[in-house]
DNA sequence: TCTCCAAAGTTGTATGAAAGATTTTGCCAT
DNA sequence: ATGGCAAAATCTTTCATACAACTTTGGAGA
């Protein structure tokens, strides 16, 4: 019953989208390179039989896709490739040792300034995610999966004190592309030198809890630092030792 | 020497570029949903104070961004974000004024420890690449294109300066998705202010700059810190300012 | 109350004109 | 011829106006 005015379904035929086809098809078929330059406007009006309103917006259209550039005065060219739209290089998976390195230097300086808002801005429930985490984590010592979990909720929770999504978005895909699933503690062969060393990381962990308990900013920040450059200089000792290279 | 005039060294100031970037602010800054409806277009040539023309193309390159939708008759539309791929949330544009605020809060956070690590790390090759960014703003501060482009260029000399790829990434990344070109102090009325406003990075740049050639780490994250509080402060005060709902 | 239709509102297209900017052309002095 | 300089031609950008196509709205009439 509603066949009648309503709506319509299939797009209009919109003269703009002809001529910006029309003109992709151009660059295409006669080949042109980056820098090449096309015909003035009122010519392809007249090609294309449509007003220079219709061309001038197909034109705009393309420029904002990155296909075109136009210079005042002089004329439209056709423009490099447009950019690897593929997303952002930057968080690309390091490839390497010294790439890991550059990653885990920017992620502390993520973590840090996010550990300093926690402190000013948690709630009860934060600091309780922060605790679950921490127990989580001492009752797993043995389990290096589920340790890395709990290190993982921890520092969810405090990017999530943070009140700040993007602080949260960042833990998490980092956690993913950085931090495989049974890293923490891994490659101990002596069990003591291990207990030892996860020892060390909740006791680092206590005394970030602690700062941002008391809304002590700045000790959460010096205390995340300490943490994470623990962390780094860990990860550096490690792979020198078992980097051939 | 080279004020000679072969070379087209200022970006012609288009008026379609600026109607976009106003439509672009006006749709996060006045929370606006997909679906929700634009003004009708004569409404906007007043508002920005051009032709239909401009506004038509402004619309036309938005539509090529899927930004926006125009239904003929009815009226242009917001649309859905074009959902992107497989790719990280945590760098995407943000949506709406609370969400620039997190991404500003976000910046600083690794800024302020890309001047921290600069101040250790700069070569003599930095530091000039940090003087050409700061006088290449004093050169330009009529054309906002050109202010703009020094400004990217200074943050992204002290990222590289950090001798870590990741900074200089995430810096070029999140210039692109957060600040348009020539939005800086794009929307003043009054001259004066406007060059005050300028003058004021420009000290401030200048105090990040002192810092990191002396080597005071602790200093220069500190200038950093205040200069993006600054601009976070601005930020938050025009949005508010500016919203008229 | 429901249906239908006309008027108002909005986008799409066409056209003429002027302004801003670049490239080419033609001329002159050397 | 040659180099430089100014005018002309070319081209994009912007403005203003008009009309066509389509949607929405509100009221008249059943």
């Amino acid at each position: 019953m509603a066949e009648t005015t309503h709506m319509a379904d299939t797009a209009a035929p919109r003269l703009t989208d002809r001529v910006k086809d029309g003109l992709n098809r151009m660059i295409v078929d006669a080949g042109m390179r980056p820098g090449d330059k096309l015909p003035p406007a009122d010519q392809l009006c007249q090609q294309f039989s449509v007003s220079r309103t219709v061309v001038r917006e197909a034109i705009a259209s393309l420029k904002a896709e990155g296909r075109l550039r136009s210079l005042r005065g002089s004329g439209v060219y056709v423009s490099e490739p447009p950019k690897p739209v593929g997303g952002s290089m930057f968080m690309e998976a390091p490839q390497d040792i010294g790439e890991v390195l550059d990653f885990i230097e920017f992620r502390m300086s993520v973590e840090i300034e996010a550990a300093g808002l926690a402190a000013e801005r948690r709630t009860e429930t934060n600091l309780l995610r922060m605790e679950q985490a921490m127990s989580q984590f001492a009752r797993h010592l043995e389990d290096n999966t589920l340790a890395t979990d709990a290190d993982r909720s921890f520092h969810r929770a405090i990017a999530d004190a943070t009140n700040n999504k993007r602080f949260r978005l960042f833990v998490d895909e980092m956690g993913e592309r950085l931090i495989p699933r049974r890293a923490l503690g891994a490659s101990f062969t002596d069990e003591k030198d291990k207990a030892e060393f996860l020892e060390n990381i909740q006791s680092e962990h206590r005394r970030i809890f602690e700062a941002i308990t008391d809304r002590r900013a700045d000790d959460a920040r010096a205390a995340m630092r300490q943490h994470l450059e623990g962390g780094r200089r860990r990860y550096r000792e490690w792979s020198l030792a078992h980097d051939g290279a």
